[in-house]
DNA sequence: ACCTATTAATAAAC
DNA sequence: TGTTTATTAATAGGT
């Protein structure tokens, strides 16, 4: 529809090329906004200029008037909003992606793995701080240990007075039959060593190289990607 | 353009107006892809039912050709690849988030830090697997530096030859007289002994517990998020 | 930007 | 939905 009719093919011309761009974006924008509001749709339409990245956004809303579809196309040309939040979610990504590697990395080197990549400046560096840090997982694990034993010996002193209280009681009462049939000496002994002596069922604890027998895998980061 | 003018108002008959709807929408689609191929630029449309929620997501890319769009559009007819995207890249983000925030979790504690929220079991494995990591990283160290330290060896083996030869040649040539003015034993005996002993300048390196004096702060894990 | 000959889109009818 | 056709609308090329 023109002049002549034309061949749907890029067009060499730029200046053409242009002109020819703003002319029928003009109509597509008309049509669009027709089609809105004689069929109640929505649409909207995002173009791309071959010129610059910047792009327009045009909204046709269903109770938007054409003057609105105007106002905003002049509110928002020249901001590509889609695709700006598009291009900062794949920085953010590949951000993210990155810290990650290096993270594996650390985690990795701090296992004794791939370590010929690493110099030998950084190597005393790893050395030198892994080597405090176990010292620091070592006090932590005695402080636990210790703390744990203590609530035992707690437990168990408690236990004893019970146990000691208890006997008193039947010691004065008209229990006190059964008392000497059953040997209640022996069972007082035992609880009174309990109380006094290390805990028999947590000391092993203590001792500082003991093997992890359950052997519960702190090699495993399988934490990949989807 | 028909057989009548229409006016641009909502047609309320609504056979006629999703007759209008397709052939309208069917238009546009036509003149989005002429444009895109006319002017080498690129642009979408979507567009949204009045009768559903779906919509229909179009693409006109400069390197496609109109058929293209066309299955395109069977391809992708109802579904709402943007949002889809959109949706898609926010969970790999978190997901990602989640992850970098477990690896430097890992990493503090391998530090030594953040030791409270970690139960006894846990800190046995840890204890255990920092304790074999440290090994492999001393063993690394000491390979890195028996390695250097051997070439340092050769090449110092290497200039002591470099060296008598040298001497030899003087020895037999007529520069003889100027040996023996300017004490050439002397440097001889130094090469010799540098030759054969341990290196000097690398040695002190093979301490186990060498501190490591330029403290060179493995403990920086500021790779934050942006 | 504007003009206008010409082509393209499409409203109404089938 | 698909086709036809009279009619209007879009626009190519020139100014």
């Amino acid at each position: 529809m023109g002049r002549g009719k034309i061949e749907i093919k890029k067009i060499e011309n730029p200046t053409n090329r242009q002109v020819t761009y703003s002319k029928r974006r003009a109509g597509i924008m008309k049509k669009a906004g027709e089609l809105t509001v004689l069929c109640d749709a929505e649409l909207s339409l995002i173009m791309f200029s071959s010129t610059g990245f910047m792009f327009f956004l045009y909204f046709f809303g269903r109770s938007r008037s054409t003057k609105t579809v105007y106002d905003r196309y002049q509110q928002v040309s020249g901001v590509n909003l889609w695709s700006a939040q598009y291009e900062k979610m794949q920085n953010t990504l590949n951000h993210l992606k990155e810290i990650n590697h290096s993270l594996r990395r650390e985690i990795r080197q701090r296992m004794g793995e791939d370590l010929e990549e690493v110099d030998i400046k950084e190597l005393r560096g790893l050395e030198q701080n892994m080597d405090e840090a176990l010292k620091l997982v070592r006090n932590r694990k005695y402080h636990v240990i210790s703390t744990q034993t203590d609530t035992y010996k707690k437990k168990l002193k408690n236990s004893h007075e019970t146990h000691k209280s208890l006997l008193r009681e039947l010691e004065t009462e008209e229990h006190a039959v059964y008392f000497v049939d059953e040997d209640p000496a022996g069972s007082y002994d035992g609880a009174l060593a309990l109380g006094n002596g290390t805990p028999y069922l947590y000391s092993f604890r203590t001792q500082p190289t003991q093997p992890n027998l359950q052997g519960m895998g702190y090699g495993s980061h399988d934490l990949r990607l989807a």
